[in-house]
DNA sequence: GTTGGAGTCTAAGAT
DNA sequence: AGACTCCAAC
């Protein structure tokens, strides 16, 4: 069978499997590759393809994997169903969801609304929301749901006023989703879950339904899912899981890595798969990865081989802040690019707002790149305001989305209206469309005529919406509502395209309809799109996080801010399991590396002080990680500069482990460059620099030790630099 | 009553 | 830097 030809004894192996399996691969082992094969060869040996279910953790996995699919099995009469555990429940719920008392067009809320949900039931309940931010609240709130605790249990399982308030919004927050006929996140799980072991009937339609049942990134699934996954399964259905203990990365969204053991038990005949040939990156990298993951407690273990030649050591390099960091990296990014315009690159970061610093020494230097995360697409105000109008016409007793554009462009229904309006709506029991349908009682003089205009043009699109494919009835609403003239004078005062961000959803959903896509299809795409989505896999330069670059790969890594509070995060310090987490995220990030690997820190870094409201540059301690790589894996390199070449922290964090003091961290030894001269005998010289050239000073302050020059570099613009660091030479 | 500008707070990871 | 709230001007 030339499809199994591409595999390796034991990738093809678990791809043909009859019987429960658990495929236990490392990273770079071709995990994609067995589960997409495993597909296309089981609808090769005559499966039809709608008996099948792959759950993978991104929708752009699935989507690329229908492709390979398509691609494998051209033939093939269907597709199958290949989606995250989101998108898949949401599909099951629009089917039966009506069978629990789910209403068909229900809306899904994602953090957003939910804390707008929150923030309303704060307020209705009088509670400060200073002292905790709606924001703060969704975390208990979505604990408590996860464990099937109520209210009740919520307060006495709480041992903070945060979790008592939490546990005081919670029937409320309920409440309101039910009344708005809104699901969050988790509710699509605990729904679809609830479904199937509660109605007869959605048994009928689902267990069994899939004859084949394939889950990737197993190691990352919580409680509810595992329940779902053997819900579905019926006696004969044949599960296979793939997953890898040392990349379990979200515990903290309940993901649990015993499942994998329960597995074996829960699935009679089950075995196990070990593929430990890694395809992706060299030795080094593999062997500095598996050193430091090696410190974790209670694994069960394995070595990875790499088949890839050519090897270089891991290299590390400290700057001596963040801006220096990121002008590091941006500079060996340069040097990489000009040498191999083809490669792909990635730098990777602990946390979100790290990625600024790297995004303007990008800038700066004109590099392509793109970021993953942070603020996407369906992010945006105007997308989103759009995306509320559509939500309103399905459905619109969905109180956030109908809040949302009420006023939207202005049209003269303030705050005041609009809280005469909830307070009726609240009296009654009933949303907020309710409550404007009868607002003959509300006493609102004012601004009725406003609100009756506004519900004319809702109930205008809603009569309109049966016929209208979802691109044309979203042009219908950018130009009735006003929207986009509205937005299009915006555009002209502040030289934005933010119109043309609406013309660009509205080209989405066309795609998507010609896919066949409903209205509700389309939104619950927009609703469940992740930020590793938006990942573009052509990109020159990605910044991304390292959670999100989980199940990606790069030709160079840059893996920055290794810095302990940083990576490891500080709120994972306490806590010796949080910390193992922390680790396997690092083993994450080193293993997307397919040909060289770059360690950085800096050396002192910019941090918010909670409490004192004072931004300080403070001193950093190499993170703990650095230690754990072998010393012979490493080497130490210097920037063009040449200014930022400090001591190693090997030697110091590994001394600190074994229980030594860590030698003293001082202030890194600088060599102090200086051109000499008075402010006055400076101004208007010509300098060089390094990477910028030849300039001119502009402006001398500070003087002394701290002496900063601004100095014009034409064609770079006009820089502010600190002498002692700048390496100027007079010309 | 509504709008927009000024001022304040924030910052772990994500479906 | 951005989201969000507060307050003064229309």
């Amino acid at each position: 069978m030339s499809l199994l030809d591409d595999l390796n004894p034991g990738q093809r192996e678990a791809a043909v499997a009859t019987h429960p399996v658990v495929v236990v691969a490392g990273a770079g082992t071709g995990k994609t590759r067995v589960i997409t094969y495993r597909v296309a060869w089981l609808i090769s040996q005559g499966v039809p393809p709608a008996a099948i279910l792959a759950v993978t953790f991104t929708n752009k996995a699935a989507r690329e994997m229908k492709e390979r699919i398509a691609a494998l099995v051209p033939q093939a009469g269907g597709t199958p169903w290949v989606g995250t555990f989101h998108s898949f429940c949401a599909r099951l719920l629009r089917i039966d969801g009506p069978l629990i008392g789910i209403p068909r067009d229900f809306a899904i809320y994602d953090e957003e609304d939910q804390t707008a949900i929150v923030r309303q039931a704060l307020r209705r309940l009088g509670h400060d929301e200073r002292r905790f931010t709606p924001r703060s609240l969704r975390e208990p709130i979505s604990h408590a749901k996860n464990h099937g605790w109520d209210a009740e249990r919520l307060m006495q399982e709480s041992f903070d006023e945060k979790g008592r308030i939490a546990a005081a919004v919670f029937d409320l927050y309920n409440a309101a989703l039910k009344q708005a006929g809104a699901l969050d996140f988790d509710d699509l799980l605990l729904d679809a879950v609830r479904l199937l072991q509660s109605s007869e009937e959605a048994r009928r339609h689902w267990c069994g339904r899939f004859a084949h049942i394939v889950v990737d990134e197993f190691q990352d699934v919580n409680e509810k899912q595992y329940q779902l996954v053997r819900l579905l399964a019926a006696k004969d259905t044949c599960v296979c899981v793939v997953g890898d203990e040392d990349q379990s990365i979200y515990s903290w969204r309940g993901a649990d890595p015993g499942i994998l053991r329960r597995f074996l038990d829960d699935f009679p005949g089950a075995t196990v798969i070990r593929v430990q040939k890694n395809y992706r990156s060299t030795q080094t990298i593999l062997d500095a990865a598996g050193a430091v993951v090696a410190r974790n407690t209670g694994r069960l273990g394995k070595k990875l081989e790499a088949t890839r030649t050519g090897d270089s050591l891991v290299r590390f390099y400290e700057a001596s802040d963040a801006t220096g960091e990121a002008d590091f990296v941006v500079d060996e990014i340069r040097r990489l690019l000009r040498a191999e315009p083809e490669a792909h690159i990635a730098v990777l970061y602990r946390t979100n707002f790290q990625s600024r610093t790297f995004e303007e020494a990008c800038r700066r230097a004109g590099l392509v790149f793109r970021v993953v995360g942070g603020f996407s697409f369906y992010q945006r105000a105007e997308v989103k305001d759009m995306l509320a109008y559509a939500r309103v016409v399905v459905n619109p007793d969905d109180d956030v989305a109908l809040a949302r554009v009420i006023n939207t462009p202005p049209r003269g229904i303030g705050k005041t209206t609009i809280e005469a309006l909830r307070s009726a709506a609240a009296h009654e029991h009933v949303s907020l469309w309710s409550a404007l349908g009868s607002q003959g009682q509300l006493g609102l003089g004012r601004s009725s005529s406003a609100l009756h205009a506004f519900r004319h043009l809702v109930e205008d699109l809603r009569a309109e919406r049966e016929e209208l494919p979802t691109a044309e009835l979203l042009r219908r609403i950018a130009l009735r509502t006003g929207y986009l003239e509205w937005l299009e004078q915006q555009d002209k005062a502040e030289f934005t395209d933010r119109a043309g961000n609406v013309k660009e959803l509205v080209a989405a959903a066309e795609e998507g309809q010609e896919q066949g896509e409903t209205l509700t299809d389309f939104l619950d795409r927009a609703a469940l799109v992740s930020d590793a989505d938006s990942f573009d896999e052509h990109a020159p330069v990605t910044l991304i996080t390292l959670h999100s670059a989980k199940g990606l790969e790069f030709d160079h890594v840059f893996l920055v801010g290794m810095e302990e509070g940083l990576f490891p995060h500080i709120r994972s310090l306490a806590n010796p399991e949080a910390v193992e987490e922390e680790r396997r995220l690092c083993y994450v990030g080193m293993t997307r590396a397919r040909r060289t690997l770059t360690l950085t820190r800096a050396s002192s870094r910019r941090t918010f002080d909670r409490g004192g409201d004072r931004r300080s540059e403070l001193p950093t301690t190499p993170s703990r990680f650095l230690g754990e790589v072998p010393p012979e894996l490493v080497e130490t390199v210097t920037g063009a500069f040449g200014v930022d070449r400090f001591r190693l922290p090997f030697a110091e964090s590994r001394a600190a482990e074994s229980g030594q003091e860590p030698e003293f961290f001082d202030e890194p030894s600088r060599q102090p460059s200086s051109l000499g001269g008075s402010a006055k005998t400076l101004l208007g010289q010509r300098v060089r620099h390094p990477t910028f050239g030849v300039g001119t000073i502009l402006n001398v302050e500070d003087d002394g030790e701290d002496r900063r020059l601004t100095i014009s570099f034409p064609g770079q613009g006009i820089r502010k630099l600190i002498e002692r660091y700048a390496k100027l030479q007079l010309v």
